[in-house]
DNA sequence: GTAGGGTTAG
């Protein structure tokens, strides 16, 4: 079977200090200080030698018995001291894992190499990581396992920076590196709470593994290419996995992976096409089904994902957990919430994830209060919920305007569920207020934060700028989003639109020719349709599109007959000081308004034309299509980069709140 | 001499 859950940690209360603490060494107390010589040998795994009783009790996890039989014990083996490790882990207790690690100090086991690693690998795994660092730099003699240990749970513990310190520090004192050492270190790279990039770091390794001759080897080439990956280097772990002469299942998941999330969904599907077709021998797993199933996502592509769901039927996948998930967001994110609802009811087991899943569709079709009811359904069920519950009721809060309730959901937080807001959580809030125009209460979210405010925290806050046009606060947002991601065009433009409307030109130009000196370019607007399993593709300047004559056409007919009855082009997106007929001209062109026209000449009455779109949908199209959904009667359905809107006889799903 | 690693859901 598959171990796809991390085992849940519980946040320890206050917990005794280990070492000093008289209460958590009872039976020997003083002990720390008072080591024997070195026992390393003393024990030698003779698990002939091992306690029975200790061993019976730790299998029926009675550990606190099982420590005081410990007490009485006068040469407990290595074996007993090693179930007892495991049974501490087990039982997710801290304090007897403490309890015992003193035990092996008062006797000098702790010294023992194998023993030193298991308990590190305790403390993480409890996470105490100040523990396992102390064990590591207690011990003396350190074997390569205690080295990756600790390499292991600084990761885990998201403190990859010291773990890429302390890598070359191992490399200073010559102790050479093992295939497991790479896999860790190369996940060090990417789990970093910092913002700085270790993405030199990550290359820095690459050189190692291919010096040291590692380069065939799967686990670490696809660590490696997942490292690439993460920090968006696309072309990078499409060269590693080009030149992996060993590739696997899972090799094939990561580099599906890394399109999916890198916005490659085409790329992600072709892959997986492939590897369907050049490797018979190769069966797809629930990991590689759930990066396809984004792909589909992605692309809003509705009958693609009901063909994997098909496949995902036939092979069995569809008790995996994860897979379920993947599929209720999928059949969502294709504008179909009640097949999305309906796969989540005929689940028979469903995790905290699985509601996560329908809480979010449901936050992104704009059904706020259905997604909190949804939200309490979930604690009623007594599940607790996890930080992505509250990132996605909080957005589910934002779409719909939910100001006073996401308030009340975001003091639960820490108060009812012990959990503290991530910038994740904070972005939601500022959202939140920002677009409810609370400007002045999105900042100040931004300046109590306990943490620091990352680009996604100043991104919601401009964003909420340029719909209420706030200068001000917007400069004071990008001057730190210029430094924190200086690559990121959107940034650039959003405050380009802001001077725009607030008819700046001069400080327009400024800011244009910014983007220009950095070699940065806007983000061209996309919009796709999917007729009949195809996918058609539009952009506002696409000279090869054989239908683009007809397209303009008819949305100028269009626009011309919807002005008589009251459609009045709204042109401030347009960054350029033109004359208002030049401005409508280009607005007109919007690839949004040629995917309806397209969807208009190439769907029948009565279909729901499906749309979506790689930006927000500019305040123009929004009020175009509105008035288009009346005028030609028919329902028109546009995924932004947001959230959903369902036009119908002249409204909008959103409220025009978006 | 023992032990430990890669892809995934929101």
């Amino acid at each position: 079977m598959w171990a796809f859950q991390t085992p849940q940690t519980i946040q320890q209360p206050h917990l005794p200090k280990p070492f000093h603490n008289p209460t958590a060494i009872s039976p020997k107390p003083q002990c720390c200080l008072a080591l024997r010589p070195s026992t390393t040998t003393r024990s030698n795994g003779d698990s002939n030698n091992n306690n029975p009783l200790i061993q019976s009790l730790c299998k029926q996890g009675n550990l606190n018995q099982a420590l005081q039989v410990l007490a009485q014990e006068p040469n407990p083996t290595q074996h007993t001291y090693e179930l007892l490790i495991l049974s501490c882990t087990r039982q997710n207790s801290l304090p007897q894992g403490i309890n015992l690690h003193c035990h092996l100090i008062h006797d000098g086991s702790d010294q023992d190499p194998f023993l030193a690693t298991k308990l590190i690998n305790m403390y993480s795994e409890l996470d105490s990581i100040d523990n396992a660092r102390k064990v590591f730099d207690k011990t003396r003699k350190r074997t390569i396992y205690i080295w990756n240990a600790l390499f292991r749970a600084l990761t885990l513990a998201g403190h990859g920076r010291e773990v890429l310190d302390l890598y070359r520090r191992m490399n200073r004192l010559r102790v050479p590196s093992d295939r497991f050492t790479y896999t860790y270190v190369l996940k060090a790279c990417v789990a970093s709470e910092e913002f700085v990039s270790l993405l030199l770091n990550g290359r820095e390794i690459h050189g190692h593994i291919l010096r040291h001759g590692f380069e065939g080897h799967v686990h670490i080439m696809t660590t490696l290419l997942d490292m690439y990956a993460r920090f968006g280097c696309v072309l990078n772990a499409s060269r590693v996995f080009d030149q992996m002469p060993v590739k696997n299942v899972v090799s094939w998941s990561a580099m599906i992976a890394c399109y999916s999330k890198n916005g490659k969904p085409f790329e992600a599907l072709e892959l997986f096409r492939k590897m369907m077709l050049e490797n018979q021998d190769l069966l797809p797993n629930s990991v590689t089904m759930v990066s396809v199933l984004q792909a589909c996502a992605a692309l809003a592509a509705l009958e693609q994902g009901k063909l994997m769901h098909g496949y995902i039927l036939r092979r069995g996948l569809d008790s995996i957990l994860p897979v379920v998930s993947a599929l209720v967001t999928v059949y969502a994110r294709c504008g179909n919430l009640e097949l999305g609802h309906r796969v989540f009811e005929r689940m028979e087991k469903r995790d905290v994830v699985s509601w996560n899943s329908l809480i979010s569709s449901y936050g992104i079709h704009g059904f706020g209060r259905k997604a909190i009811q949804i939200f309490k359904e979930m604690i009623d069920q007594g599940l607790s919920p996890s930080p992505i519950s509250f990132v996605s009721v909080l957005g589910a809060c934002s779409h719909a305007g939910l100001v006073e309730e996401g308030k009340v959901l975001f003091e639960s937080m820490v108060r009812g569920h012990k959990i503290f807001p991530s910038v994740e959580h904070y972005a939601c809030m500022v959202d939140l207020l920002g677009r409810a125009n609370r400007l002045d209460e999105a900042a100040k979210i931004i300046d109590d934060m306990r943490i620091e405010p990352g680009p996604k925290v100043w991104g919601s806050l401009l964003g909420s700028c340029r719909i209420h046009c706030n200068v001000e606060l917007a400069e004071r947002a990008t001057s730190r989003l210029f430094e924190l991601e200086p690559t990121n065009a959107g940034n650039y433009v959003l405050l380009a639109d802001i001077y725009a409307e607030a008819k700046m030109w001069n400080e327009v130009k400024r800011v244009k020719m910014l983007l220009e000196a950095r070699g940065l370019q806007k983000v061209p607007g996309r919009s796709c349709i999917e007729i009949r399993r195809k996918i058609y593709s539009f952009m506002s300047v696409d000279e090869f599109n054989p239908q683009i004559e007809q397209l303009h056409a008819l949305l100028l007919n269009l626009s011309m007959e919807m002005k008589e009855k009251g459609y009045v082009p709204d042109t401030k997106v347009v960054l350029y000081d033109l004359d208002p007929e030049e401005k409508e001209r280009i607005v007109l062109g919007h690839s949004e308004k040629l995917a309806v026209a397209f969807g208009l000449i190439n769907s029948k009455k009565g279909e729901t034309i499906r749309i979506t779109k790689n930006l927000r949908l500019c305040e123009d199209c929004h009020s175009f299509t509105k008035f288009i959904s009346k005028f030609a009667n028919r329902e028109i359905l546009v995924r932004d980069v947001n959230r959903f809107h369902l036009f119908q006889d002249g409204v909008c799903s959103c409220d025009d709140y978006w």
